[in-house]
DNA sequence: GCACTGACGCGGG
DNA sequence: TCCCGCGCCAGTG
């Protein structure tokens, strides 16, 4: 099992315009607990150059991963070219997870895992 | 093998 | 809602 694999294609799922959090894509690699290594794959880009980093945020909505991209707004400014309406708030920027959260469905997992057996990872 | 780190999550207060 | 503590586990030295 190659979880930054995993990642890789489960990340490329994320539709444009909608952003996913650190656990939800841990749990559909298969390892629910593996959400700190989501954040770490991401910054140290293990999970591909395609990836759309800017689309993945923390359970609360927060843009925890500002300080990897180029510049600290550029995040901020990606998901505004998409549509999705980025707050300030004291704890920093925030997305609207109810509004922009991708609610993957239960078929996204199955057909991630028939991918992963056919690939072997 | 050991201790520490970190783009995190969750329950409790 | 916010803050805190604890759990989690691959990487790193």
């Amino acid at each position: 099992m190659d979880f930054y694999k995993r990642l890789e294609l489960t990340g490329q799922r994320i539709p444009y315009g909608k952003v996913a959090t650190y656990g939800q894509l841990a749990l559909l690699c298969g390892k629910p607990k593996n959400s700190r290594q989501v954040g770490y794959a991401l910054r140290r880009n293990l999970a591909g150059e395609q990836i759309p980093a800017h689309r993945i945020v923390n359970a609360s909505g927060i843009l925890s991963g500002a300080g990897a991209f180029e510049t600290p707004d550029m995040q901020r400014m990606l998901l505004k070219e998409e549509g999705i309406e980025v707050r300030k708030t004291d704890s920093g920027w925030k997305v609207d997870l109810k509004k922009d959260g991708w609610k993957n469905t239960l078929s996204d997992a199955v057909e991630l895992r028939g991918m992963f057996d056919a690939m072997g990872i």
